[in-house]
DNA sequence: CGGGATATTGAACGGCATCAACGTGCGTGG
DNA sequence: CCACGCACGTTGATGCCGTTCAATATCCCG
């Protein structure tokens, strides 16, 4: 992968080379549009790349990083998924974030030097390793990258918003419907169908997520197949009629005549 | 207020037909210590000086800035406080926020190029206006600025993924408890009496925040001074037994033989 | 191939919302 | 300055949505 073919090829042909650190480069990485170096000059990327130079290897269910552990890095979701879990003293567990390929893990610790959350693999995946010291750094050589990583984090702040508002005022109809539309919009974004995909995660962890109950989501993917909304088999999730679900998490506007700014 | 020095201008050098706008001095604030420029020398000030160089006065209930508004700068309570506040296509809304002196406004702007959330007062406030582009400009130049910014930035994400830990797995006493614990440790820093308090906001906005009704947190703070934890008058609030509010949230493990079953 | 993890579905309960009535302090205007 | 009106707060009664408890099915994963 690391090569000058000009197709990524994914999975194609891996041999147990390396076993947990890969030389990799941003400016061949096909995520490159997704990712931290989103809009960076090419030359900016070549900076860049000393920076990123380690990928790490997490296999299903092992943990990227913990909770409390010292902050020393970020990671880039290169391949694979996870979840961010926060853990109360008393044991509860409210998962915070589902993470796709492209996305950043660990902004949480920037600020007090200690993960806040755990990092979770759901299912066999990649990141790159970003040193965070040397990201500083090379942010005061590069304004693009510092602007950058500044938006990053308050797209960040902005998505929990959007949860915080989702758990504090809608119906568990409305949560799993704004969950499965957001889903499939960032599937989209990364090439594939909107409306077919399977679930990385558990019944269970969508609920922590959403603030519900395995079974309260459980019961309501069956009530979406029942009124037509989708089929769901097991975690294969076809959608048949996005634009339904969209109307159930924003209640009708059908009237023209009452139909506000947006 | 500010300390040996003799008071700077204030109104002093402006030709009061500024009604709005007033300059004043980061290195002279007191509020250095909660705000921004936390941790930076005293040089450094001095340059941020040049950019925080502007007041503004906001009314109670009157917006600083309104959701879908282009973003150009932020904003440090300098007096007062405020919510901020998402609001749904369909109407319903939810407080994701109370910022007190020395807390910044408007980040979640910076992603997007508008801002996501509107801001409000709660009661007559001052903020300190500080122009984005500039602080860019300036935290290019200053590294503590940059890095200072950045955990500023990452904090907000890590208070976020509290709030949602919240709402998403406690129940209405909890919420509540955490809640009002949260904000007398917030006074205790500001160096006023952490049990002794009035709030600035009402059961309503209390509730939005909670992901609660209003009756609720009216119930609720009454069951509350029932049972001998804190005393409340309208918005006066006397905390009794802050250590009797914490074990709430954190049920007590004393054994875990009978930790289980009622 | 076996067993634990995962998922579905049903029945009953309970916490919080909803609806309603009333009390009260405060700002506004007469 | 006082009285009015209204926003804000409290409290009660009732009902619903999601939880809890439980039983069963099924799929991976080792």
């Amino acid at each position: 992968m690391s090569g000058h073919k000009p197709q990524p090829l994914e999975n194609a042909m891996r041999p147990a080379a390396l076993p947990e650190q890969l030389r990799i480069a941003c400016a061949q990485c096909n995520l490159v549009e997704l990712c931290l170096p989103v809009g960076l000059p090419a030359n900016d990327l070549k900076k860049l790349d000393t920076l990123v130079s380690v990928r790490k290897r997490v296999k299903r269910h092992q943990a990227l990083f913990e909770s409390q552990a010292p902050f020393e890095a970020l990671y880039a979701v290169r391949l694979g998924s996870f979840k961010t879990v926060l853990t109360l003293t008393d044991g509860r567990e409210q998962v915070t974030g589902f993470q796709m390929t492209g996305e950043l893990l660990g902004l949480d610790g920037i600020g007090s030097g200690r993960h806040a959350v755990t990092a979770i693999a759901l299912e066999d995946s990649e990141v790159c390793v970003i040193e965070y010291a040397q990201l500083e750094a090379l942010a005061q050589e590069i304004p693009a990258l510092m602007t950058q990583f500044h938006k990053v984090l308050s797209r960040e702040i902005v998505r929990e918003q959007g949860v915080m508002t989702l758990l504090g005022s809608m119906r568990a109809e409305e949560r799993l419907a704004a969950f499965l539309l957001n889903l499939s919009q960032r599937f989209a974004t990364r090439g594939f169908s909107p409306n077919q995909f399977r679930l990385r995660m558990t019944r269970e962890e969508i609920g922590s997520y959403l603030g519900l109950k395995l079974e309260t989501v459980s019961r309501t993917l069956s009530a979406f197949q029942e009124a037509g909304y989708l089929r769901v088999d097991r975690r294969e999730i076809v959608l048949l009629d996005r634009e339904g679900l969209r109307q159930l998490l924003y209640p009708e506007r059908t009237d023209p005549a009452n139909a506000t700014a947006p």
